[in-house]
DNA sequence: AAATGTGAAGTTGTTCACAGCT
DNA sequence: AGCTGTGAACAACTTCACATTT
């Protein structure tokens, strides 16, 4: 599998589409673009594992991914040489380094805040848990309100949120709230240990300079795509 | 060479962070991140005009959208020049000419194919309205089956598909099937005359060179967020 | 012979600095 | 005085070309 997407992250005072995080680890930067490349590159790894194969030059796993092999083989350059010239890459070995390089190993818990209509589907959504994300909690305004579905996590007041997100350890958040109160729902998650959020409404959020938001604007991608399919 | 099978076979520049598709407009060429901020300042502008602002320096709106006002500048040149000096910018005369250039003037169709957990919610979705577009039709393998939830659009079988799309002169389709058949509806939608797709299976579609591809991947964007956000 | 790894070249995108209007 | 518009400088990213290894 594969296909990343573009909804590239915004920070108030950076701006779209801009570069790392000013996280100034003692590891190699490595280029934000790389790090979504790197995904789509272990999905490609694990449809190849499953097919059983044990062996991928790099040619052919940029082929998979959608990119140039000479940009394959820059991006992995980034942070060690694991290929075998001549030969190519051990699927499981390359798999193994490119989960460890991204931090993918654990699996990482995930609130959600706003169920409604897309709240809930993602509450449902098969998706994360296979690639090492659970949700674990659901935060609405109207917990108590009647949905159209039944859903294995719990949905809790906004009031339980803080302390929920310290006891378990929460750093992210998928938030579906309307665009009216989301930048009050993004400095209560702030202000109870949030450092990333992944966004749906479409507004940019204020957040400060530790805390990362990545936007998806459905909307956007739309006008994106209206745009330049026109004759 | 047992790896054929799988390797997806796509077009230059499909994929993630991908350029221009290749028409050649005699419109000035746009770069695809200045048309993502373009849809970003629309609705910047949008909230400043729905505020009773009238005019707007592209400081201030440069920050509302998270960028830097000389990029902000920068993107306006492409298609020409609409602020008077010393002032600023009209409001409502820009949001106009944005909304030309992304030819969102008019409100356009799109089908939604498989209505799983993620396409019912999206079919009841209200940014897209909002936005100028509007979801006619559902399609999908199994259109009798019972949903948790009640929609306005209809549901056809996928063999509607072709004359439906040819009849209603639809361009633009939201995928939203499992990943192990998207291969083959995106076949079909191509064949329909579809050339606009929004896919959300995590794999890279393999279409012809004037059909466009927008890539929305959940699981990557956490996994990306993941990324930058540990210590 | 086949395929990786990488410096260098090339391309694209962003920011600066300031000229030029209003 | 304030703010836009833009060439030039800069920075990031991609691709090329090829030396290197198996």
């Amino acid at each position: 599998m594969a296909a990343g997407v573009l909804m590239e992250v915004l920070r108030p005072g950076a701006g779209l589409l801009n570069f790392l995080p000013l996280k100034k680890s003692e590891r190699p930067v490595i280029p934000r673009k790389t790090i979504y490349r790197l995904s789509i590159y272990l999905r490609c790894l694990a449809r190849l594992h499953e097919n059983g194969i044990g062996t991928v030059s790099s040619e052919a796993l940029a082929k998979a991914a959608g990119v140039k092999s000479t940009q394959l083989r820059k991006d992995l350059a980034y942070f060690g040489t694991f290929g075998t010239r001549g030969l190519g890459y051990d699927v499981t070995e390359l798999f193994k380094k490119i989960s460890e390089e991204l931090g993918t190993s654990r699996l990482q818990p995930v609130i959600l805040v706003g169920v409604g209509n897309l709240g809930l589907a993602l509450l449902s959504y098969r998706g994360f848990e296979k690639e090492g994300f659970e949700i674990i909690a659901a935060f609405d305004a109207e917990p108590r309100r009647k949905r159209d579905k039944e859903i294995k996590q719990p949905i809790h007041g906004m009031e339980a949120l803080p302390e929920f997100v310290e006891a378990h350890g929460v750093k992210m958040a998928i938030v579906t709230v309307p665009v009216a109160v989301v930048q009050e729902v993004t400095n209560l998650l702030v202000h109870s240990g949030i450092t990333g959020i992944l966004n749906f409404a479409p507004i940019v959020l204020d957040v400060p300079e530790d805390v990362m938001v990545n936007n998806v604007n459905l909307a956007i991608e739309l006008e994106n795509l209206s745009y330049f399919i026109r004759e």
